[in-house]
DNA sequence: TTTTTCATTGAATTTATATTCAATATTTTT
DNA sequence: AAAAATATTGAATATAAATTCAATGAAAAA
């Protein structure tokens, strides 16, 4: 992979990074291919030179989320709310260094829910964290009395839509910072 | 207005409707006047005799928006915490009655946010409910100690995204229900 | 019943957007 | 330096979506 291989896949991140934008902000529907090319400056030709079609520079977005989205995962945790914590605290933490993970997840959100997406392109979208990731370990607190009492899908569906809510504030409006990631678990704690 | 005149008010309705329905699933982008049109079994052209534009739907839509979803407005409160109680169970009761309320709020939202909205339309849906709503009714918390501590803004922020990612995940799947208003609450909680 | 008005349709038109392509410039390889 | 490969452009084409329109049917008014 000589010098212009590394130019042309960087020139790609470059594509990536504005469609990103633009998907985040406007919708990918609402998003016209000459707004990416002139985004990054260049000719549409050229544009299509580098991705076949505006739907695999989407897909190929999807699958970046896939990648660089998925739970940051807490490790070693005490108990079940800590896990919460953790979760939280690391998710925000990410989306401040890079803030292309807050868009990410909010393309991912999207491209999940939106009955718009490409089916196969939803289908990715499906594989990352769901609605339901955090029932078993609700139950598991709610039996060492650290999360709430409740239904545990219900209480995963509203910790979870409000790391959405949040998530999709800060993608296009960063100016206006994160919330205390304890806030936030407090939806959960007992 | 004899019978003509309500049936084709009705026929509006049926059609404002249908439009909400796709708007909030779909974006507004990616609905077109035939998803619409078929949608209520009708051909295009009726369906543009009805409304002159499809950005006219939409706006219409908006307006309606305007109307019917600003804040429920919780009334007699002893205090700030209560306020965000009654502000809460009110908005979540309204939603759960009538379900075009949270697909309302949801066409709000995507109105002011998305940078793809017409900008005459962008300016009424930005006359409702907005992020600082809350910081007057904070800093009164904060000083009668029913609210927790740190930046109003960021509380407001942060209670506010919260009400939307899960009024959003209503809008598309009612099935899964709402949370206790008060599990909300406590994100602003002393 | 005749006339008028409104509802309705589907095909034609216009407009917007995605995609292709032939031509040119630039870089790399020989 | 010549040849080959790649980058780049903008105009041409294709596709899709919005909007118009002339014609027809159905209801209301006369």
């Amino acid at each position: 992979m000589g010098v212009r291989q590394e130019q042309k896949e960087q020139r790609r991140q470059e594509i990536l990074c504005a469609a990103l934008n633009l998907f985040v902000t406007k919708g990918y529907a609402a998003t016209k291919i000459t707004d990416i090319a002139e985004s990054v400056s260049m000719s549409v030709g050229l544009l299509f030179h580098y991705f076949e079609s505006k739907e695999k520079l989407y897909e190929e977005l999807v699958r970046m989320g896939l990648e660089g989205t998925n739970s940051p995962g807490a490790q070693k945790c005490e108990n079940a709310i800590d896990y919460f914590a953790q979760f939280t605290e690391q998710l925000f933490f990410c989306m401040k260094e890079q803030p292309y993970i807050a868009k990410l997840f909010v393309l991912m959100a999207n491209a999940q829910r939106s009955a718009g997406t490409p089916e196969h392109i939803r289908e990715i979208a499906l594989k990352v964290n769901t609605i339901e990731q955090f029932v078993p370990i609700i139950e598991a607190g709610q039996k060492e009395g650290t999360i709430r009492q409740g239904d545990p899908l219900t209480l995963s569906n509203a910790f979870w839509c409000s790391i959405q809510g949040i998530a999709e504030q800060y993608a296009v409006h960063p100016e206006m910072g994160l919330p205390k990631a304890e806030w936030i678990v407090d939806i959960v704690r007992a």
